[in-house]
RNA sequence: CGCGGGGUGGAGCAGUCUGGUAGCUCGUCAGGCUCAUAACCUGAAGGUCGCAGGUUCAAAUCCUGCCCCCGCAA
């Protein structure tokens, strides 16, 4: 068994932290972002891999960098065969990167070199990707460079969310990590250098992407409105009775063949046109209610046909 | 003390400011009509208005406390 030091922060981290438990490695430290204000009342929040480790009994370390010598030092006097991380978002230096016998794995939610960064997952759906994958890689000093050791290919449903993919890759990923400690633990994990072409970056999604631009052609916005559901969810400002616009948040859409002027709605059940094409609008959320149906929420907010939407 | 919206028959909402018979669009049930429909007609059932106090002749509505849901922000 290995001396493993994990490091994570969000969700998408604690399948691959389960399953190492599972396995029986020894975890001899985990490292995660320091619980911040968030949330609703700013009360401080620990990461969701820092409460599942301290499930577990485990020692959490949550340095706010790891540049300081004596982070780093800390970090090399744990003796770890490998460190195994996934999202945690804190750079390692050289230093913490040399300090395991085996290196740090990471694992990362694209096919390397496409998606390179901080959003893979909703960028995938967003460019209408139809096949991602999960993949392992040993670290070094680049954005998500490193040679690929493992990789298993992911198939994108063309109704497929974020939230449905962040969890599938979440889980798949968790198994292949665990592929890659027992080939380190049982001999040699071998790895290739990351292959040249094909490299795009999968930069962090701005608050000014997330609004709905009706202009756009059909499949765009309903790729968008997957990527982003169901969290943090794609949205259209609708202009209520006098009072001011409220923001309507779309979790769930799909493409439909008609055409009309960007954002002007086509028929009585929220089918609104776009650049080209159009799309209907099945799941909603007003500010301040939750999620309903489209039929639900014609009745207490109707949208007739003719209505144009920003 | 971060800011804000909400809890009204099974669903989504209006009514609350300016207390005075529980409303709208659906759904459900029964019947009718039609070649046909997320069509139409007729009738019916179903709510101690989140909980607990208070004010009042009278509270969904005003006052106080509590519980639950959600948006922003991070």
């Amino acid at each position: 068994m290995l001396r493993i030091v994990f490091m994570g922060t969000p969700d998408f981290a604690v399948p691959t932290l389960d399953a190492i438990i599972r396995r029986g490695h020894e975890i001899t430290a985990v490292y995660t972002q320091p619980p911040r204000p968030a949330g609703r009342g700013m009360s401080k929040r620990c990461s969701p891999v820092q409460k599942q480790a301290q499930t577990h009994g485990m020692e959490v370390r949550t340095p706010v960098s790891l540049k300081p010598r004596h982070e780093q030092e800390a970090f090399a006097a744990l003796g770890a065969n490998v460190a195994v991380v996934v999202a945690y978002g804190l750079i390692l230096p050289p230093p913490v990167l040399r300090a395991p016998a085996h290196g740090c794995l990471n694992l990362h939610a694209s096919r390397l070199p496409r998606w390179r960064g901080a959003a893979p997952i909703q960028r995938a759906i967003m460019a209408g990707d139809d096949k991602t994958a999960v993949t392992v890689m040993r670290m070094d000093e680049g954005l998500d460079t490193g040679p690929i050791c493992l990789m298993e290919p992911v198939a994108i449903g063309t109704w497929m969310t974020g939230g449905e993919l962040h969890d599938r890759l979440a889980d798949t990923g968790a198994a292949l990590m665990i592929e890659a400690l027992d080939a380190i633990a049982h001999g040699r994990l071998d790895c290739t250098p990351q292959k040249r072409m094909g490299v795009t970056y999968a930069a962090k999604i701005d608050k000014a992407k997330m609004q709905i631009d009706f202009s756009r052609p059909a499949w765009e916005v309903h790729n968008l409105i997957r990527a982003l559901s169901p969290s943090p969810g794609a949205w259209f400002a609708l202009a209520g009775y006098g009072s001011k616009p409220q923001r309507v948040k779309v979790l769930a859409s799909e493409c439909v063949q008609v055409d009309g002027a960007p954002g002007e709605v086509l028929d009585d059940r929220l089918c609104v046109a776009c650049g080209q094409g159009a799309v209907r609008l099945l799941k909603l959320q007003r500010e301040g209610k939750t999620l309903i149906t489209a039929a639900d929420f014609l009745r207490g907010q109707p949208i007739a046909a003719g209505c144009l939407l920003v």
